[in-house]
DNA sequence: CATATTTCTTAAGAATTTCTTAAAAGGAGG
DNA sequence: CCTCCTTTTAAGAAATTCTTAAGAAATATG
């Protein structure tokens, strides 16, 4: 299913670089945020399987941010922070975190702890995709790649395996826009070469099922010479 | 659903009695044991939903306890130990404990991290299959793993052992679709390579038993190019 | 408004994936 | 050592999806 995807926020982008270097070393993709607001709306648009937090963050605090995330959705929550007070750990912790580690800290063990709670996530998390699913929403159309499962206003859609590949790949990325070569190789994992027409015709089969009206595609947009996006919505 | 039991294991009977005291306080069962072998005794024959394990402990260290553990349930374990190095903790975590904390160690923090994993290991819904009788059920379809029990619509039905791993991991998991190598590495525990038939033919063959019409399945379906799941009845 | 460029539509054949069937290989129990 | 049951392998059949290519439509440009 793919590897798991983390997302890192902190209002200092140098330690969100380092951590997500360190995470991609470990095989995992990664998201970033620089706020609450924006892991939120992050958390609540793309499928994210752990978050590793700073609590002093602007915007919104990091401990109403675990609160609002476990509310949300189900998934592990590390706390980062330069409060080693135990009352501190404590409050996080209560608050609905996994776990808690305190700056400075050794990225080796931030590491380790991260592959913990990926691997309970994991192995006895499975149910967890039924009750608290990680779909992907834009607007009335609703992605679950866990059980391969979209709908648009509630109606259930049929896709191929590349069209759920090609709309996986738009919906976790919201608003942004891929040119026909870059979704040929992400999806067919080869080089892209004479492909534009391939990508076409399955951008307009995937337009054909999710569309209402597949002329003026509400959801799957083209920006013209460029490429395709999914409307953030 | 009873109160959560706690197994506390520390050669140093003050310690586990400090501890077992504030988690009866906190509502929690407690069983005690002080050293690994006893641990194991207790674990395999009790129904325990959470360790906290001192690591440096006489007859069998912490380290291979927890190994061992992780191999009979998989329980949130908590690892206690004088050590603080960075080194130490990455080993405990690596070897499947969830959770590390040096001595001396704050009780409430202790606290706070069990109530973390308790809550994580009842909301994720892991079946302790010793403690619940826990018939997986879709429709008709009724799956009892504790005595291998299936039946369709009431009929008793018999499947082989391998039949009702797959099946047993796919009704877990209502829904998710999982890949033929996927099912193959949890199933068998082994890393696939090249047994897309041979998963192929065991779903073939539990279809032949679980469906009125194989050939149109009911219950046991096939996402196109993805993998395989129980519909979600 | 005319032209050039880009995107869209369509349908058929190619390619891939899954299904079926049968038989060989592997293991457990007597 | 043999028998029975389970698991794996293999190959051809069937079903579905993907790619190609060519003409139509739409959009940008001058």
């Amino acid at each position: 299913m793919g590897k798991p995807c983390i997302l890192v926020v902190d209002d200092d982008k140098e330690i969100v670089q380092a951590i997500a270097i360190n995470l991609q070393k470990e095989g995992y993709d990664v998201r970033k945020a620089y706020d609450g607001l924006q892991a939120l709306d992050i958390i609540s648009t793309q499928s994210i399987q752990l978050v590793i937090l700073d609590i002093m963050m602007p915007n919104l605090d990091g401990l109403s941010a675990v609160l609002k995330i476990r509310q949300e959705k189900n998934i592990p929550i590390i706390i980062l922070s330069a409060k080693s007070e135990d009352s501190d750990k404590i409050l996080g912790l209560s608050m609905g975190a996994d776990d808690y580690v305190t700056k400075p800290f050794n990225p080796m063990e931030l590491m380790a702890r991260v592959k913990s709670q990926i691997r309970r996530y994991m192995t006895l998390g499975d149910m967890n995709t039924a009750d608290k699913p990680n779909i992907l929403k834009t607007g009335g159309l609703w992605f679950n790649p866990d059980t391969c499962e979209v709908t648009v206003d509630g109606e259930p859609v049929k896709l191929t395996a590349t069209e759920m590949r090609i709309l996986e790949l738009l919906m976790r990325n919201p608003g942004r826009v891929f040119p026909a070569e870059e979704i040929y190789e992400r999806v067919w994992n080869e080089p892209a070469y004479n492909v534009e027409n391939t990508v076409m015709v399955h951008i307009r089969r995937i337009r054909e099922k999710i569309e209402i009206n597949p002329k003026e595609p509400k959801y799957l947009k083209v920006v013209w010479g460029i490429g395709y996006k999914i409307e953030k919505i």
